[in-house]
DNA sequence: AGTAAAAACTAATAAATGTTAGTTTTGCTG
DNA sequence: CAGCAAAACTAACATTTATTAGTTTTTACT
């Protein structure tokens, strides 16, 4: 019958995770049953196991997906830092072109680790902790150096990240504003402030 | 039998509430049963039904008593306002310490609001919207009266707003940093920024 | 064309879900 | 202390859930 038509680049396997991060992100991991996602893909729901071993390792596979584009992209910054400011541009640029660019698993990401199952959800806070405590070095760095006030570092990281991650709320204005002056602007105010 | 015992200013419908927003919050609404609810207020599922109409009525009453509190400090904050800044300034401690202080409900109805069933998602977005419609108004007059940079005011009031929210992530922290620190860094960081 | 593997299908299962019905217990008020 | 309403209980329900078993179809390769 009807097989399911992968891509040029995408296996089956990653058009069912596709599709899984739409429904997570739309209806939440929970509330999205495998008949759904069996629907989305085009497919009796007990298809879907002959290339997944089960709903949660769909959700693992979205999860460490985007922790581990974070955890690289903060290889290479550290690596090609000039300074702390231009450092913590870059990431922050970085975060809302993730945003942007791969919203669905991101989305997911963000609100559905928490269905995670151990020691899979252990490994993804630990890593996601782990990443923060670089960022939050990487402001001591900067508060050293004078380039940063001397605000206390965890309380600036949560809320460059939490800023960042408000994107999620960004899809209705796509069509008013485009995505480089939001960026640009976001960018700006996170680092000088929205006071004239 | 055991009956559930509300405090002195709590009614039995409220122990419940508040019982479920804990439980919403930590394992989210799809996931948490009632027998689950039940046993965390201390009563077999069905005695739940002599107080609340549904599980999402219980969901309702958190969404809306945060929505309405937002909108009614918003209501006296534009009555008693002096200037732009000064507004956004208090809305802004208002939020963080929103965050602080009533942490389940807030975080239910950050997360959880997808789950309203009908009209009540509608009414939910509208009045959201309706929010946010004032504090991009206001982030307006700012501009116009050279108190706020030119930047495009939807982007700062998301920028705001989800930096706020991102105050879910607070709690491990809490004994390393007062409260107090916490708020001032925060506001300052939103209106002035980090870089020195 | 024939064959073997991959992947679809149907049918079924055990567990969990929100909720209702009907009954008993509790606690206040007269 | 009698009686009544409030609120607890047990039992049960119809659905929905993720997943397995077993079978048939499709695909790919010789």
């Amino acid at each position: 019958m009807a097989k399911i038509k992968p891509g040029k680049n995408a296996s089956k396997k990653d058009v069912i995770t596709q599709k899984a991060a739409a429904l997570f992100k739309k209806k939440g991991y929970s509330s999205t049953s495998m008949r759904e996602l069996a629907e989305a893909v085009g497919v009796e729901a007990p298809s879907l196991y002959n290339h997944i071993g089960s709903k949660s390792e769909i959700l693992q596979a979205i999860c460490f997906k985007v922790a581990n584009a974070f955890t690289l992209y903060l290889d290479t910054a550290e690596k090609t830092a000039v300074n702390a400011v231009k450092m913590l541009e870059n990431i922050i640029r970085f975060h809302i072109r993730m945003m942007l660019n791969n919203f669905n698993e991101v989305y997911v990401a963000n609100h559905e680790w928490k269905h995670l199952k151990e020691p899979y959800l252990s490994n993804f806070l630990i890593q996601r902790r782990g990443y923060e405590k670089r960022l939050i070095a990487l402001m001591e760095t900067g508060i050293l150096a004078k380039e940063f006030k001397n605000n206390n570092p965890y309380v600036a990281v949560l809320t460059i990240l939490s800023a960042v991650r408000g994107l999620e709320f960004w899809q209705q204005h796509k069509k008013n504003i485009s995505s480089q002056v939001l960026e640009d602007d976001m960018v700006n105010h996170l680092l000088n402030g929205i006071i004239k």
